[in-house]
RNA sequence: CCAUUGGGUC
């Protein structure tokens, strides 16, 4: 049962939902596991009623699945959903209320968010993580700085966050200080640097920090190219999309958003049909090419031949 | 073998 476990919870990563599907419905006797990998990946690709399903054929839910369906109707935005999961949770643990208060953030509701997070007795390394980012989204630089200064560990996410929130801030000399202190950088930190030089205009520290990324991933990629699109670069964003080993959709939609900002329309829509497949953002972006160039005709078409609109 | 935190696109 647990390789057929393996082989869902793959699926799913990948987004073959329906490779996944077939693969629970062909385990004969499902355990736990099996049940919570399939809401899982049902969540991960948007099909909120096939979760609920997953979830109301489930005979044994326990409190990971109780924590998947609050975590995941409030990624997708419902928020009542969310809540009405999260009301009748039969127990709660610190992973739990971990999520709950993700929930709240989602929301934009800090306040409740670090009122939970700073009443739980016991705090694990992703509560502090959470309550950390939280106070520093709310603009409480201050009080983030003093809660990290005392928090018991810092991993690579705790320095990371604070890094972006700081660039958010707009205080760079800060973040760099933390970039500097870290005392191991992996690919999404020197990411996050490399964005941080980018907005500042320091495109030749960028590039320098990014050829020095020893595994660079699609993000570390699109990062970079989109760098050179935002400083007006589109012919060195395109020579980096060429480049990169593996392109995922996100790349894809930021090549034909980086031809619409500059306004090539054509070169735009072209990467647009050109894509292997296409989401929301690909339409969008499609839209603002049209937009940029003033083909009003040719944005309402694109309008009205989106499959989901948000 | 499963849920909750850090980087990229509209």
């Amino acid at each position: 049962v647990f390789l057929l476990n393996l082989l869902v919870e793959m699926y799913g990563k990948c987004g073959s939902i329906d490779d996944a599907r077939q693969v629970f419905d062909s385990i004969r006797h499902p355990n736990a596991y099996s049940w919570n990998i399939m809401l899982t990946a049902c969540g991960r690709s948007g099909d909120l009623p096939a979760a609920k399903r997953v979830f109301d054929a489930n005979p044994e839910c326990g409190i990971i699945t109780w924590t998947t369906m609050v975590a995941m109707y409030a990624k997708e935005g419902y928020l009542e959903e969310s809540r009405g999961f999260f009301e009748r949770m039969p127990s709660w643990s610190v992973k739990s209320l971990n999520a709950i208060a993700q929930a709240y953030l989602q929301e934009s509701d800090h306040e409740h968010a670090i009122a939970l997070l700073e009443r739980m007795p016991e705090k694990d390394q992703i509560s502090w993580n959470v309550l950390v980012q939280a106070n520093a989204q709310l603009g409480h630089m201050d009080r983030s700085q003093w809660l990290f200064d005392r928090m018991p560990f810092w991993d690579l996410a705790s320095w990371t966050s604070m890094i972006t929130a700081y660039c958010t801030a707009g205080d760079y000399h800060t973040a760099r200080l933390f970039f500097d202190k870290m005392p191991v950088k992996d690919v999404v930190s020197l990411t996050t640097m490399v964005a941080a030089y980018a907005h500042n205009g320091h495109m030749f520290l960028a590039r320098r920090l990014f050829d020095g990324i020893s595994h660079k991933d699609a993000v570390a990629w699109t990062t970079m190219l989109v760098a050179y699109g935002e400083n007006g670069d589109v012919g060195k964003a395109l020579s980096l999309f060429q480049a990169m080993p593996r392109r995922d959709i996100t790349s894809w939609n930021a090549i034909s958003a980086a031809y619409a900002q500059a306004g090539h329309r054509e070169d735009s829509i072209r990467v647009f049909e050109t894509m292997p497949c296409r989401d929301l953002v690909s339409w969008n972006t499609a839209i603002l090419a049209c937009v940029e160039c003033h083909s009003a005709e040719e944005a309402k078409r694109c309008f009205d031949q989106m499959p989901r609109k948000n």
